[in-house]
DNA sequence: ACAAAAGTGTTTCTTGTACACCCATGT
DNA sequence: ACATGGGTGTACAAGAAACACTTTTGT
């Protein structure tokens, strides 16, 4: 953005640098996006979530996009900053110090063009590189509990979609069940949807009206 | 905590610094803290909330609670992390990248012994260094959104306090008023609170039964 | 006796929750 | 005609909000 001279020498303390943790609906779970890791001696054959250092010139969001883009070549609908882990042995060849973002991708957006990017459902993790269980366990914490005052939902589902599919959604990610009748009068009431017209044409069964959201992603409404 | 050793050379990007915005109710205000900054020639004689830079030895938290005992003295009753800051020019001299805190001072604990500390009414801050002035703006945001789920007033409160000066507490952070019977109502029926059987004498008015928290400190329990 | 702040209940309204049947379509 | 998922309304319970007077103490 603006010219800056290299920072001095003498005040160069700690490695810094982005990690990732990406989420998707996928059938009926919420995956998170893994990589292979191999580094030995401490993280061989592993897997754990994209990232990587941040430049001089690059902001710490910016980082993200670069690595995620390097690693894995996804459209991401939404990112937030989730939080900074700072502890002495998080890797254990260095000290670095990570800023931790979550990110959504839309279903259509899921297909994994590289062979070492895994979609791992978010219930049956195995143990990852780092400290990258802990990042995402936060992370899960963090979006679940948004999930029931914003629009975060917007970002893991098609720019039109179903009440149904909304309902699964939540379901899927809140982990438990909603009653069809009062989630559709709580949806609806907040005016944060509206409908297309058209409808969607599933098996032979009633077709059903699509919606979309007028909201921004993320937005701040009371919605369960 | 484990033998490390020193960060490669060529891995080096960003310096990295920690900021705390530390809150304290004073009179009738909320109140940060303030210290005196002089940095020709950006930064001259202004002022700025507390930080530094952080070693290659401690985490974010034990940088920031380092950074205040140098420049404040002055004990906090909760700290948490706000946010990590990372915008190329954020500050003039360096890149630097800084993650920061907020934290809270219990009453007793306000007196000001060093000449450079100042606490200022959030409502009504100067122009700060840095980009100080949208880290308070975060953290206030952040506060007075987790006040309503929180116990985070326990922090700015003495460990006793009457239920009057608990409501006048909520009532400084979030900006409006809330009536004293509804109030009473809600806070008791949440069983965080437990009389200490001991009143509170002010002037010629009726003593105030005194009451304590029986909860952590920032626990998550719908408040208002 | 009065000033000052503490303390206390009821009514109304809004919101959440529980629950079961008919509808439109494809096969 | 039937199987499949879509779509709808009502009654009850719980929680939020509005609101005014009595009590205890010091002066």
């Amino acid at each position: 953005m603006n010219k800056k001279k290299s920072s001095p020498e003498e005040l160069r303390f700690a490695i810094l640098a982005t990690d990732v943790v990406i989420f998707a609906i996928n059938n009926k779970s919420l995956d998170v996006l893994l990589i292979d890791i191999d580094i030995p001696p401490h993280y061989k054959k592993m897997m754990g979530i994209p990232g990587g250092l941040i430049n001089d010139d690059e902001t710490a969001e910016e980082s993200v996009m670069r690595h995620v883009n390097n690693k894995a070549k996804i459209d991401l609908s939404y990112i937030e900053q989730l939080y900074t882990f700072s502890s002495l042995d998080r890797d254990l060849r260095n000290r670095v110090v990570s800023v931790a973002y979550f990110a959504f991708v839309k279903p259509s957006d899921i297909l994994k063009r590289d062979a070492n990017v895994h979609w791992m459902d978010v219930r049956d993790l195995p143990e990852l590189a780092f400290d990258h269980n802990e990042i995402i366990k936060k992370a899960l914490d963090r979006v679940r509990g948004k999930f029931e005052y914003t629009t975060f939902v917007q970002g893991l589902l098609p720019d039109e979609f179903t009440l149904s599919e909304l309902q699964v959604a939540y379901e899927i990610v809140l982990g438990r069940e909603q009653d069809k009748r009062n989630f559709r009068k709580k949806i609806l009431s907040l005016n944060c949807l509206e409908a297309t017209g058209s409808k969607r044409v599933a098996g032979r069964s009633r077709p059903a009206e699509l919606y979309r959201f007028i909201s921004e992603p993320g937005q701040v409404l009371d919605i369960i």
